[in-house]
Order: structure tokens, then C-alpha cells, then sequence
DNA sequence: AACATAATGTAGCCGACGCTACAAACGGCA
DNA sequence: TGCCGTTTGTAGCGTCGGCTACATTATGTT
């Protein structure tokens, strides 16, 4: 008998938009972890240096400069040699963003999801949580009681 | 005054982990996403054809040759020159995860998020949820009524 | 001041995954 | 059978983001 042609499951339009979309914010990532680790950095130990970068992000310093390098060309650090790298105005700007992150850790806390599982999940997911997903954590941590 | 010395806010170690645990998911991320758009073609249509993987994933057909190439030496999918793209038994366990997919699309839309958005997130997110976030969508779709 | 260690920089390598431009094979139809 | 549009293949390029190995600069201790 011949094929019963179904549909397919997801329309090929918006899977390719997603996928699109998924590769931008691949794109950023990069970004967002290391502006998020300076701030971070720089508001506990006074300043960020590139050693504490690395051991941070989990890479080698060699990685940490080069990134360091592609981030000051976009704009978002200044740094001079052998000094402590600082966020320019855009940098802090989207460090800021960082505030999703803590979003998504409480949000999965409060799904029941241990500690040590939320902290792991969230350092991928906050980089793919659009804007209404983001409004329905929040929602559901206020309705959760905090 | 010397500096405060707040310690700082996530743990070194458990952010290097997270962060090292993302970069891994990324590795295998395009690997999923194809083999989950190549089974699903096969069920749709019969069967899956380079061009109609290129307009799914939103990518080039030269693209898809390279990549195909990467999955064919990694062992996920078996192709002939000029035919068609199966799935090799590793293939195909790996698009059963695409079972996650459905359910953090799922999950999304029971916290009251558009059906257009959960589809733009779910396709990012799908591959940073562990099994213990997995687990608590699951229940929690199973308590919201099915 | 000299030295040793730590921190930073640089050269050069790699793989993944995008792309354009061009070439070859296939398939349907006049 | 021959032709033409579609599909597939390939050559060559670029960026990102990892790495090792080695060079240089700072820094702290004797
Ligand atoms: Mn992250
Ligand atoms: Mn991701
Ligand atoms: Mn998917
Ligand atoms: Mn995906």
C-alpha cells in the first residue's frame, strides 16, 4: 500500500526559525557567561583577573584571552595588559541580563529540583528563555510564595 | 576602607561545572536536532531527503552534506551517494530523545506561554534540561491534568 | 638586588559549523 | 533521445572557541 503521508510533526517554517534562533543565542552565550562572571568577579574580590576567569568559565587562560580579545572588539570590556579587566557601559549592560539567570535557578528550585541539578541546568537553559517564558517563571515563583 | 570580600556569588567550582557541562551539550546539540528532523521526515514522508533537511534546519544543503558527514562517521546515520538519509540504530535511539523535545514543549505551554514562543524556546532548551529537570516537568504536567 | 613563582601574552594547531560558487548527477518530459 | 530544472557533491573560505608550548612581564621574598 502506498505511504499514508502524514503530516509532519512541526511546521518546517518554524522549526527553521527555531533553529535560527537557537544559533544566535549560541552566539551571545559566550558573552553573557564571561560579563557575568566580571561583574560577579569585580563585586567580590574588588577586581577580575584573567586567572580567576579561567578557573571560573573552566577554561585554560589562553581561551579566557583570546575570548577577552573578541569581547573588547564588540565593545563590552576594556582591558590593558597585565590589569584587571573591566566592563564598558554595553557590558554592564549585559551583564544585567545576569538577572535571568537567577530567575531560572529559583524557578527550578521550585519545581522540587535539587540544588547542585538546578545550578547545572540553568548555566545552558537561561541562554534560550525568551521573554515570555521568563515572564511565566517569575509568574510561578509569585504564585509559589516567593 | 579595604574591600568588603563578599564572597562570591556562585561557587567557582560548581560554575567552571556548569559551564563545562553546557559547552558539552552543545557538541551533541546539531546531532539530535538532525536526527530528530531526519526521523521525522522518514515517518512523514517516506523518507528524507538532503533538500528537505536544508529548508528544516534553516541552514544551506552544503551544510547539511558536511554535518551529514560528521553523523555518518560518528555512526548515526547511513547515506549513499544521490539517496536518501537513514537513520543507523544509534540514530535512532538518539532521536528517541527527541521525546524531550515534546515534553518541554509541553511543559511550557501548561505554564500559560504562547504556543509560537514555547516552540522558539523549547528547541534551545530541550538540550540543557537534565534528567531530574525532566522529571519534574513530567510531574508537574501530570499534576496540571495530563 | 636577585631570584623564583605567578600572571599574562603569543604562536600555532585543531574541529565544528556556517557560507558562496561552481560541478556533476538525476529525473521528468518534450 | 535529448534537454532542463532539481538535487547532490565539492572546493575553498571564514569565524568561533577550544588546546599546548613557549615567551615575557609582574610580583613577592629573601
Ligand atoms: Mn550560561
Ligand atoms: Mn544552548
Ligand atoms: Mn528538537
Ligand atoms: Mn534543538
Amino acid at each position: 500500500m502506498p505511504k499514508p503521508a502524514a503530516p509532519p510533526v512541526r511546521p518546517t517554517a518554524l522549526q527553521a526559525e527555531s533553529l535560527r534562533r537557537t544559533r544566535r543565542e549560541h552566539a551571545t552565550e559566550t558573552a553573557e557567561d564571561y560579563v557575568e562572571a566580571i561583574a560577579d568577579l569585580t563585586a567580590s574580590r574588588g577586581e577580575a583577573r584573567l586567572v580567576d576567569l579561567a578557573r571560573r568559565l573552566g577554561v585554560t587562560h589562553v581561551t579566557v584571552n583570546r575570548t577577552l580579545a573578541r569581547l573588547r572588539r564588540d565593545g563590552y570590556v576594556s582591558t590593558r595588559p597585565y590589569r584587571a579587566i573591566f566592563l564598558t557601559e554595553a557590558g554592564e549592560k549585559l551583564a544585567a541580563s545576569g538577572r535571568r539567570h537567577t530567575t531560572v535557578v529559583a524557578f527550578l528550585e521550585s519545581l522540587g529540583i535539587p540544588a547542585k541539578a538546578a545550578a547545572l541546568d540553568a548555566e545552558g537553559l537561561e541562554h534560550h528563555v525568551g521573554p515570555e517564558t521568563l515572564a511565566a517563571f517569575e509568574r510561578h515563583l509569585r504564585k509559589a510564595g516567593k
